[in-house]
DNA sequence: ACTCCCAACTGAAGCGCTTAATTGACGCCG
DNA sequence: CGGCGTCAATTAAGCGCTTCAGTTGGGAGT
């Protein structure tokens, strides 16, 4: 035992860290003006500030997140938690990695960091924002798929965790939110396809707890209603083997619907290829109407018609007004571009 | 002046942060000793570790991470970046959302958090790596869509940053790694073609300068050789446009292949939808092969037939791999599963 | 009975950064 | 010319945790 042995987990570690330590002593001034310069803060001289940017840039010095946390600073990173069952088909759940797409590009700009976090279910979810606001690791994070008296609204607040909500003021009591007008949409969707003479029409939605859903629903059946329509819902759990099923009783239904409006896009897909299945022409004997246009809808022959809406967009508007809360703005209801109709070759009149 | 205004900023926090020495003052101990308790080290009996950490769960404590990187200890977090262009077309991109559904699952398994960026270019990403790195953001990255002589590799390797490598041991260049025979993959789906009967194959395929790519290419041509079949290959970006443009192409060559066989699954579903849009019967007129088989491939009519990869399950080897890196296992090359043709209806005998 | 040893525990030094408090230097006013 | 306000810059006190060097207090060994 006369040399000390090496550490067992030496691998390949830098000499030293590059601190402010470094940029203070080459600058020539103390850390703490480094720190002000560094941080477009008051209280050193323009020459000053400029000599350390020039220095840190020069010796390629990056901020040691970890430090500047505990010092009080923020953490620059944003934090999105996937429901479990998105992550099990998450190949299949175009709305969401577009979301994602949008947030990412957005936190990308302004220089953030964006956590996420699969989870198995709602208490799995709350214990995540626990970690999260407790352990410094977010600044702020992003709820969707809210369903009715969401718990997490209540989680993030007594958490005092900055947070914004994908969905209506109802919904967000009180917490900055986005949302796109849902029942608008969906009354234009039925009228739509009332005007090409549908008399009967299925409609394929998700879980009836989440909030769109209900909204959607809402307006469909009022919209219905009004024009003294038929409809009818099934509901499925966005699953690829459930969108498939309703689709099948739908079609083999009697009286049987001309025309399905769904509540997303890879059930239209799903319900297309169903259809083809069973022998039924699109749009001859059934008219399909997605919901969400990912490119996905343009893939298909026939190309879906559907209820266009930019998820990417609306994620990074989403992002944006995150951004503006961890800023100190004031909770806010802002309202998204709603979702308008893109004829595709899937609806026709009914034959 | 008299009262000290409120600060501006001071949103709902929390009144005081719980720390371990709270944990140490109710357990009757040193903070230093509810550290090794609480980390699991050795220095503390087993009677103290238990007090401790019941205290600690019944006082809710949650570690703060900045401190605790700041103190030396691990980051507890993985990094992945996301190229541009997946983002953009994100929702299309199934293959690259079940990888990251598999790697989000073992990660949040293992009480890791992931960190996701999306980034422009490769300068970008190395900076993301570096700012990762020196920033004590995250302990390892995995890289993905490796090219030759990536310039990542040696990147991570100067920085120090563990990573795993998601491509042969070739490409890996001493890091760990983990990889699929794509070479046996590409010689089964060309033998299993040329097995139905077809004599004249196209394929569609990403860059050329995917290692990936070049590995397929490489052994199908070989194959197709050896078997004496003709075959020829179309490149696109991955995009839904490029592809469509690819089969239309190829449909509309002459001779006309009588059978596609693509690169990933979005192509190939794209191209069943541009078959039928010119008419072409699949699989009577022209047979369709897709690799990666996402639930996409079960969602069009006929169903594709494909070669099967389970990459949920590769994200999550990977991702393993990676834990056990940071652990402080040597380099290894891993093999994963070599895909498997799965036979549906949209190959047949050529008519 | 006395040393020696080791397990159990404590104390204190940082980790790299932010920021309140403090000091110095300078110019201006009465 | 003394006093004072301003601005630039420094000093030093943490942030919550890990970890290393000590310190204690029993046994075991002889």
């Amino acid at each position: 035992m006369k040399s000390p042995a090496p550490r067992p987990d030496d691998r390949a570690v830098p000499p030293q860290r590059l601190t402010i330590k470094d940029i203070a002593a080459r600058a020539g001034v103390s850390i703490g003006s480094v720190s002000y310069a560094l941080n477009g803060r008051p209280g050193v001289s323009e020459a000053t500030r400029l000599r350390v940017l020039t220095v840190a840039e020069e010796l390629g010095w990056v901020p040691d997140n970890a430090a500047r946390r505990l010092a009080g600073a923020q953490t620059d990173t944003v934090g999105l938690v996937l429901p479990q069952g998105t992550a099990k088909s998450l190949g299949v759940a175009p709305w969401f990695m577009e979301f994602i797409g949008g947030v990412a590009t957005v936190l990308a700009e302004a220089g953030y960091g964006m956590m996420m976090q699969v989870v198995a279910g709602l208490d799995a979810e709350l214990d995540v924002y626990r970690k999260w606001s407790r352990g410094r690791l977010v600044d702020g994070v992003i709820l969707v798929d809210l369903r009715a008296d969401d718990p997490r609204i209540e989680a993030v607040r007594t958490l005092g965790l900055p947070a914004v909500v994908a969905g209506p003021p109802e919904v967000a009591d009180g917490l900055t939110c986005v949302w796109t007008n849902d029942g608008a949409a969906a009354q234009e969707a039925v009228r739509y396809l009332a005007a090409l003479g549908h008399r009967d029409i299925a409609r394929v939605s998700g879980p009836a707890d989440i909030v769109h859903v209900k909204i959607r629903q809402r307006a469909t059946e009022e919209t219905a209603a009004e024009l003294g329509l038929r409809i009818r819902t099934w509901h499925t759990d966005y699953s690829v083997e459930s969108g498939r099923r309703a689709t099948r009783e739908i079609l083999l239904s009697t009286p049987r619907p001309t025309a399905i409006l769904y509540d997303d896009d890879l059930g239209a897909v799903t319900g297309l290829a169903v259809a083809r299945e069973l022998n039924f022409r699109v749009p001859e004997d059934v008219s399909l109407l997605a919901w969400d246009d990912s490119n996905l809808c343009q893939t298909t022959f026939p190309p879906l018609s559907a209820m266009s809406h930019d998820v990417l967009g609306y994620g990074a508007h989403l992002t944006r007004r995150l951004l503006e809360v961890l800023a100190g703005a004031p909770p806010a209801s802002h309202e998204d571009v709603t979702p308008r109709i893109t004829p595709r070759a899937s609806t026709a009149p009914p034959s």
